[in-house]
DNA sequence: ACAAATACTGTTTTT
DNA sequence: CAGTATTTGT
């Protein structure tokens, strides 16, 4: 059993998995076999130190990587997972306020809110304080508030520094504070902030789960904030034993309060720490890593780490320079088909970028080669606006004192309830600190309201209570298909016939499909199934596309594709000014954040990757000439082979405002054609040819037309003569 | 009360 | 450029 478990390991593996000190700190580079090394651990300490599965709390960041945990060790152990809690710092906080909910101070049916939802109760409370939403963004006090969250501090002890903005910041945070727990909703960072005040303030709790959790292991250990680190240590305390996996040159999250300093410190918390490097990748060739480790090395704060391989050299690193950020879609479709003609499947293949933005110009290229892709990332299910209106009605049956759901759904669809209405429930309810919900009921009693706003709600009011009272006896779906047709939902979104509205009446028809497939998990099985899938909805927003099963290159931003990998990648938009981005270009720190995500890229690739830049690109419907990033130029030359070549000569402006260096004289093969050489087209007229792909009549060309710029046409149909 | 017209504003993301 | 948010008009 023994050799079992650790044959297939190399010696550091090894160590990591059977270690006998009581901490243990794994520095894992990239395609290392952290999650490996985490789940042989956990299998280690099962069925070597024959410890009960009980005493186990695995943590990760995401639902994905819990997932992937659970069913790895179930893999492993040829058994359900019983007993063992393994989640995210979220799911796991959840699961903890759910049973402690009174000694943490909450409503037992507390409704979560995501960050939409509060933005929305952040925007109310500005309003009601009226605070200018020119002068202050509600995006900075939500950042503000979360920021502070994250820190462990609250809105009393939030130091203002003097300034009025900061008071201003401080104020919204403390009526929000309030709008939250009249409202019995908690957000995100609440949820974290809550648990470490609950172990922090109720010994009994903690002394419970201090006895229970004897083996805490902590996944991308690099990411971890302030209050999940407090967190581990109140949990861990002096009995447990702890182990932490992390990478401090993949720490891309910093943005968002992640402390790579977590992983200095775990040492001296946390003393008999044994820290073991994990160095070998079994991922990328060694052209890759010995790139991706010179462009890393540039940074200062590190622990120091060198990744090293057994593959072998592998082909070089591609990099492209593009005319412009179509040209760039373009080069990387056609490398993209190749590779495919070649034998690399379309699912193998992904392109990483900065910024979502970036995606739309890949797509198009794609959707005109007719390549087959899917897109990470945007919008996720229960994220659309169609789903949060239906949950909305949900949440309102669950909780009629949720003031985020009753705000979206009080006039939605439009039953006649205005701002008019609406401001005076609010200001009701602000001045009694009462519900919404409440203060409705309390105007409708009052009959303060005209004849006509007051009918609309009354009408509201009993809609929601006829529907909590027809449904109760039914099926989550079947009460899931009631709400979305009684409250007028289905009815107002088919009136508008058009090609959205027709999706979003699919959607909505796939939320009760979700609805009848639910199977509430082990931590929220204890909760009635409409709470339990609240929760779910909130915890866990959903993929954002079904059709995982068709071959498609990937396409997504260079943090989502982090913990994954792909024989050939593809790293668009490599500028200055885009990635590093503009915001972090003037901060050391910030540039060694976009450094490190540059190494999380390349590293992502096995096989080969491409490093693409564009001389001018279209930001936000401007222009913008960029030069190529320095992580490129961090590159060893020998590493890297340019895809277009350079030598002298000018490019007829189509502007006349710049001119560019071009390749020219070169054959184009199988062709009449050299670069820099003046065509004629029938319809377009004169024009240069700046670049080509592909030879003869299968080939491409670029050509720049003096009545209307760049154009890509394919050799076989363009008609091009020579000009004299 | 609601629809259409105009002004504005743009990283990265999980939970 | 494209999506959202607010203002304007009926």
């Amino acid at each position: 059993m023994t050799t079992d478990l650790l044959s297939e390991l190399n010696p550091e593996q090894q160590q990591a998995v059977s270690a006998p000190e009581k901490h243990l700190l794994i520095l894992a580079g990239a395609g290392s076999g952290k999650t490996r090394v985490l789940v042989h651990r956990i299998a280690w300490l099962i069925e070597q130190e024959r410890i009960s599965p009980y005493g186990v709390l695995a943590v990760t960041f995401t639902n994905k990587a819990a997932h992937e945990m659970r069913h790895r060790v179930e893999a492993m152990l040829g058994m359900p997972t019983q007993g063992m809690w393994i989640g995210t710092f979220h799911g796991i906080a959840h699961r903890i306020l759910r049973t402690h909910w009174q000694e943490a101070g909450l409503v037992q049916n507390f409704q979560i809110l995501d960050s939409d939802d509060q933005l929305r109760v952040i925007k109310r409370v500005m309003r009601e304080l009226h605070v200018d939403e020119k002068e202050l963004a509600p995006r900075l006090a939500q950042w503000f508030i979360n920021q502070n969250k994250d820190e462990g501090v609250r809105s009393q002890h939030c130091d203002d520094k003097g300034q009025s903005e900061h008071q201003w910041l401080r104020k919204i945070y403390e009526e929000y504070e309030i709008a939250c727990q009249t409202g019995g909703m908690i957000d995100f960072a609440e949820m974290l902030l809550r648990v470490h005040e609950l172990l922090r303030d109720q010994p009994q709790v903690l002394q419970h789960f201090q006895q229970r959790f004897q083996f805490i292991l902590v996944d991308e250990f690099q990411d971890t904030n302030t209050i999940q680190y407090a967190w581990l240590k109140q949990l861990a305390s002096d009995n447990a034993t702890v182990m932490i996996v992390g990478d401090d040159d993949q720490s891309i999250y910093g943005w968002r309060g992640a402390k790579i300093e977590n992983i200095h410190r775990f040492s001296k918390d946390f003393p008999d720490t044994r820290v073991i490097r994990l160095e070998q990748n079994y991922r990328s060739t060694s052209t890759i890593l010995e790139a991706a480790n010179a462009v890393i090395q540039n940074n200062d704060s590190r622990m120091g780490k060198e990744l090293w391989t057994e593959s072998e050299k592998g082909d070089p690193i591609s990099v492209y320079r593009a005319f412009n950020e179509m040209d760039e879609a373009r080069f990387i479709v056609d490398q993209i088909d190749s590779h495919h003609r070649l034998g690399t499947n379309y699912r193998e293949q992904a392109i990483l970028y900065r910024s979502n933005a970036q995606s739309r110009v890949f797509e198009e290229a794609l959707l005109r080669a007719r390549i087959p892709y899917r897109v990470y990332g945007g919008m996720r299910f229960y994220e659309r606006a169609e789903i949060k209106d239906a949950m909305g009605y949900l949440r309102l049956i669950s909780s009629r004192d949720d003031d985020s759901a009753f705000e979206r759904v009080v006039n939605n669809p439009p039953r006649g309830i205005g701002e008019k209405t609406i401001s005076e429930i609010r200001s009701h309810a602000r001045g009694q600190r009462i519900p919404l919900w409440k203060a409705a009921q309390a105007l409708v009693s009052d009959k303060v309201l005209t004849m006509r706003a007051n009918n609309a709600l009354v009408e509201f009011l009993t809609l929601i209570d006829n529907m909590a009272e027809h449904t109760n006896t039914l099926e989550l779906h079947e009460q899931m298909d009631h709400v979305i047709h009684q409250s007028g939902l289905w009815k107002y979104i088919s009136k508008t016939r058009s090609e959205k509205s027709k999706s979003r009446l699919e959607n909505l028809e796939e939320l009760v499909t979700a609805a009848k497939t639910f199977v509430p998990g082990d931590q929220l099985s204890e909760l009635p199934k409409l709470s339990a899938f609240l929760s779910h909805a909130a915890l866990e927003a959903g993929e954002g596309q079904a059709n995982q099963s068709e071959d498609g290159v990937q396409l997504m931003t260079l943090h989502s594709a982090k913990g994954l990998e792909f024989p050939v990648v593809y790293l668009g938009g490599v500028e200055e000014g885009l990635f590093p981005s503009l915001r972090s270009i003037d901060s050391p720190e910030g540039l060694e954040e976009e450094r490190r995500l540059c190494y999380v890229g390349m590293t992502r690739a096995m096989q080969k990757l491409y490093m693409c830049h564009a001389e001018v690109r279209r930001i936000h419907g401007r222009e913008q000439y960029h030069r190529a990033s320095r992580f490129i130029k961090e590159i060893p030359k020998e590493l890297v082979a340019a895809v277009r070549l350079q030598t002298k000569v000018m490019r007829p402006q189509q502007s006349s405002s710049r001119a560019t260096q071009l390749s020219t004289g070169i054959n184009i093969p199988d062709t009449p054609f050299k670069l820099g050489q003046r065509v004629t087209h029938k319809k377009y007229g004169e024009g240069v040819i700046l670049n080509f792909q592909g030879h003869g009549e299968h080939g491409s060309v670029l050509i720049n037309f003096n009545s209307c710029g760049e154009k890509l046409m394919n050799l076989a149909y363009a008609k091009l003569e020579a000009c004299v």
